[in-house]
DNA sequence: CCGAAATCTGGGAGCGCTCCCAGAACGGGA
DNA sequence: TCCCGTTCTGGGAGCGCTCCCAGATTTCGG
């Protein structure tokens, strides 16, 4: 391909890498020729002397059901394409479903395969995010890690203000008696949200004893929890969900008991699915949170890592707002 | 490394590809030492010799929303990687959303990225399929692609048989008008599932005339459809859906022209995905396909292929059974 | 018009592995 | 005991690229 193209190897190589001091003649003959031959370099050469791979490893470490169930991991994963792809680099995918896919996933990682990754592991006892630890390769983590908390990148969002704005949202509509479905509380974003239910109630003298029920994000869960709530307080006016799934229970168990929504209970969800939230019945106000702009700072951290930018290990925290409907 | 397991390189590698020829002794020796020094040999330089990657590209030419919205894709997606990685393999997923994409994933894949590729094209205009014919890659379609027909490899289901399948139980519940409610027919399996249809109700000698509306396979297609079907044909007694997310919607619409499932309409979906048919009120009796099984046996034919075997290209039907619950 | 700095080019080494080949060690029958 | 076939080992070449360095060429100020 050089010599096709008249040049030496080296000239070549530049030419193709764009490099400083090769004459415009040259680079227009090494890409002219490129051309001819449908040239490509060979990337596992090219790997071996400049140490990168050129690829960036996607890891999903939730339980097989959670990862096919929830829309939001088809949005990181194709998000995550689009965003890596965009910046020429290949995205692999990996997932982690449980304890005994770590060393596996472990030994890959740390195999010079790829040159970072984003993690996406949100459960308290995870054992992936420690084991990450002491491997050196740039990791971005999806949402706060369960376990690992301080000295890593992470993109969250504002999940606690997020439950603070649904529950202030009931209540600037005159009710009193708020509850709240959980999501699984290992889970930080879970917490978080449940924490921001508190925050209002208390912040407006309310007492929130005996109005949380915990669920797994599900939509099952939610009809299960809510059944619970309406007989243990059948007073309650309102209910903010951790998630849009268990939104949607909540309101078939409201419906169950003999209730309507938004007029004897007001509904409010959180994740805001496109495909869900306005499609409900009626239409779920929830709050709105944008994966597409946290898979973007998670591969803007990660590409300034691997350019070498010393970047302060931090957690980005990401606002979300509130999408009025009809639920509430 | 070899150093120190004190034998050459060329015995290490031997016993680290367990080829024949090593004493056990040696072997251990390099295992061990391997294990010591967590030794895991470069990817990049073993490729540049062997001319092989251990990569596999899984490429969704689908739009995004079509893609995001499809728990189908998600179950492909995840048992691709479990099938592929129990293989040693590793997964390179890769989206086709436009025309737009087609020459940087054809420039992927020519560039000895990957060693073959699992390919899910399913639309009767996709230029993927051709363009990939032209490359002297093994690819193994998923579902029968729409361009290309014959010569290559795919996989897919027996969707006239299912959809046969379907309606012949509800003509077995004495139900004589039968409509379908389709999915877009630029895609074979939707093709495929109204031809089944077709079958059934003319080996009964009924006439299939003004009882099919054309759908998108999502949800609110099947609602609109339900709702002309009702209004043209106001005796009809049993729908098939081509998907359970338009028999879901179907469902509303069925009731909100006053009728009930499954004693005034019988509804009969496709594809029985596990968090929707269960969980729907009634529950959705519909046609039963294994995910897993079509990906294993693209992985499958992928690896004979890989391995140098000739294989006729051909395609696989996988056979699909009919899950029988209240709705019909 | 000269010399030094800037710009450009080609040769050579080497990344870490596999594969080929020649030769050493081993084993068993005549 | 010797010979031949089998099993095992190490050395060397080379995969296709990038990077370093030395030398060739151009540019430009004085």
């Amino acid at each position: 391909m050089a010599a096709y193209a008249g040049v030496s190897r080296s000239t070549a190589s530049r030419a193709l890498n764009d490099d400083a001091y090769v004459s415009s003649r040259a680079k227009e003959k090494v890409l002219g020729a490129a051309r001819e031959l449908g040239y490509s370099p060979n990337q596992a050469a090219r790997s071996l002397v400049t140490r990168r791979t050129g690829a960036v490893a996607v890891v999903l470490s939730e339980p097989e059901s959670k990862v096919l169930d929830d829309p939001y991991f088809a949005t990181v994963m194709h998000g995550a394409y689009r965003e890596l792809s965009a910046t020429g680099v290949q995205m692999l995918l990996m997932f982690v479903d449980s304890r005994e896919d770590v060393p596996r996933t472990i030994r890959f990682l740390e195999g010079g395969h790829v040159d970072g990754a984003m993690v996406f592991a949100p459960h308290q006892g995870d054992p992936l995010p420690t084991a990450l630890r002491l491997l050196r390769l740039p990791v971005v983590y999806g949402g706060r890690p369960g376990s690992v908390r301080r000295g890593v990148h992470a993109v969250d969002f504002d999940n606690r203000a997020g439950a603070r704005m649904a529950v202030r949202h009931l209540l600037s509509t005159g009710r009193r008696r708020i509850a709240t479905v959980t999501g699984m509380l290992d889970h930080p974003a879970a917490a978080d949200r449940l924490a921001g239910w508190q925050d209002a109630l208390i912040e407006f003298g309310l007492d929130p004893a005996g109005l949380s029920e915990a669920g797994d994000f599900l939509m099952a869960s939610g009809e299960r929890a809510m059944t619970a709530l309406l007989e243990r307080a059948p007073d309650l006016d309102g209910v903010f969900a951790a998630s849009d799934a268990m939104a949607a229970g909540a309101m078939r168990a409201i419906r169950a008991a003999g209730r309507r929504v938004p007029d004897d209970v007001g509904v409010i969800g959180f994740d805001d699915q496109p495909t869900l939230a306005p499609a409900m019945n009626p239409p779920l106000t929830s709050v709105h949170q944008d994966p597409r702009e946290q898979i973007r700072h998670m591969v803007r951290t990660l590409m300034s890592l691997l350019a070498g930018d010393t970047v302060r290990p931090d957690t980005t925290v990401l606002p979300v707002t509130l999408t009025v409907r009809d639920s509430a």
